[in-house]
DNA sequence: CTTACCCACTCGTCTATACGAGTAAGCGTG
DNA sequence: CACGCTTACTCGTATAGACGAGTGGGTAAG
């Protein structure tokens, strides 16, 4: 039976001041929220759903934009509109950053994925010196130029992250972590050896829709946010050694901290 | 002059690849990045648009209709469509809950709020004893019914913040928690007097669209995500003493943590 | 001068139609 | 069997038109 036929769906009630799609978008929202279709099943087709209610294309296909635009549903050309699968996401801890996780050899992306059973991919690598903006100068304490490492995180193929850290010249030049590969443990443990030790961080939070550029560089769907976290890294005098401004798929993360109530 | 006739949106490409309405869409992001129009501003009306670009009206509202899944603009019915001003963020910083901020008589979000020049207010209260979902329960240690105080903030009339906090009934039960008002320094001066002593809390963060209830709790704009904030907080013995489920306008909050380095 | 109405302009909703382009399965040919 | 074509179904883009409803300014009546 079709999932048309059978009451899945009802009626529309045209005296009502609700619009006809949002009356639309609303049943088949309850009918995703109820498990009447399931993560990644296929909902009917605009022409079926034409048919059903009686009501023109561009009705049910501004019904359907406004799933889209809540994250639930997305649009395959040629295919159909399927419930979003919720994928499987990544918990950051506030102690990854621990001196027990960067012993190792590899990078705690990498490990962690390992572990979690999926395929880590790092790519879009970029090393290069530019000039510092307002904004990054400002958090590094007055420096014109920086050094800038880019790169882009995936997940069994899937791109969840993009990242860029600036150092200080005067810090990073000339050093591993000018290289494209800057060794075991990263660049903090770079950053360590060189006596920059490190004290403290700062993490600022913030969360918004994705700018076009993101959503080609993530590979976003509709509806998805990004969280955009810019972290700052402090020496044990106080002074900024690095800045990592990352931008994520907010439906790839969660993120946990650990406060103190002092 | 009319934004229109001076050169402020240029042409279509009737030959390219890319749609129309994305096209149209294209040059208004920029005109709006550039500050061509500015914040509040009004954007050229749908009908200006279809006589400059030479197409048909549901093209152009497209156009806008992708501008504002990108929370850049919003329309408003009968006026026009603006630039979406950017409002004053609130900053939650996570030495929010340390013991200097809880002195006082008045809540943290008043103190602040006052200090920032902004009209703070608090209503939607409602404190009632209920069966814990699963979720709350597991965090809580497998309580069965809780006490759930609910209450929404608001700066300057505009909801912000709905934040439900959820304390086991054998704590809570027939003491100041349990009222309206729990008295200076909140539910947490409150729990360090019934003895216990907060040790630490562990705070979880998601971002995401909003649902229907919560575009209408807080009012969101189209293309304002939510950020949705889980804190728990701990006692000494590592007991759960009490979880505050809070969701935000994503528009209105930074999030700041300092991590040690450990 | 003030009030009430009208009107022009705005966006909101909906219909009907057309063509394009991606997908997948079936079918026929080599 | 393997390959390529056709075909039917999917969503994507775009047009043209209609009516409704909220807003605000101007105008005519009191």
């Amino acid at each position: 039976m079709s999932p048309l036929s059978s009451g899945l769906l009802g009626d529309l009630d045209p005296t009502s001041d609700r619009a006809l799609f949002r009356q639309i978008a609303d049943q088949l929202r309850e009918a995703i929220d109820r498990g009447r279709f399931r993560e990644g099943e296929k909902l009917p087709s605009e022409a079926e759903l034409v048919d059903h209610y009686g009501v023109s294309r561009m009705t049910v296909r501004n019904s359907f934009s406004i799933l889209q635009g809540e994250g639930l549903v997305h649009a395959e050309h040629g295919k159909g509109v399927f419930v979003r699968p919720r994928p499987p996401v990544r918990r950051l801890a506030s102690d990854r950053f621990a001196w027990r996780h960067r012993e190792q050899g590899k990078s705690a992306f990498i490990v962690e994925a390992d572990a979690a059973g999926s395929h880590p991919q790092v790519d879009s690598l970029e090393v290069k010196e530019e000039k510092a903006s307002q904004d990054i100068s400002t958090r590094l304490g007055s420096v014109r130029r920086v050094l800038a490492r880019r790169r882009r995180y995936l997940l069994d193929g899937r791109p969840v992250e993009f990242a860029t850290s600036y150092l200080p010249l005067d810090i990073a030049r000339g050093t591993p972590i000018a290289e494209p590969n800057p060794g075991p443990g990263g660049i903090y443990a770079r950053l360590e050896e060189l006596g920059h030790r490190l004290d403290h961080f700062e993490e600022e939070i913030r969360a918004r829709m994705p700018s076009p550029d993101e959503v080609r560089t993530l590979r976003l769907a509709a509806g998805v946010p990004v969280i955009h976290l810019i972290r700052t890294a402090f020496d044990g005098e106080g002074r900024p050694v690095e800045v990592c401004d990352t931008v994520m798929a907010a439906d790839a993360y969660v993120l946990s901290y650990q406060l103190p109530a002092t």
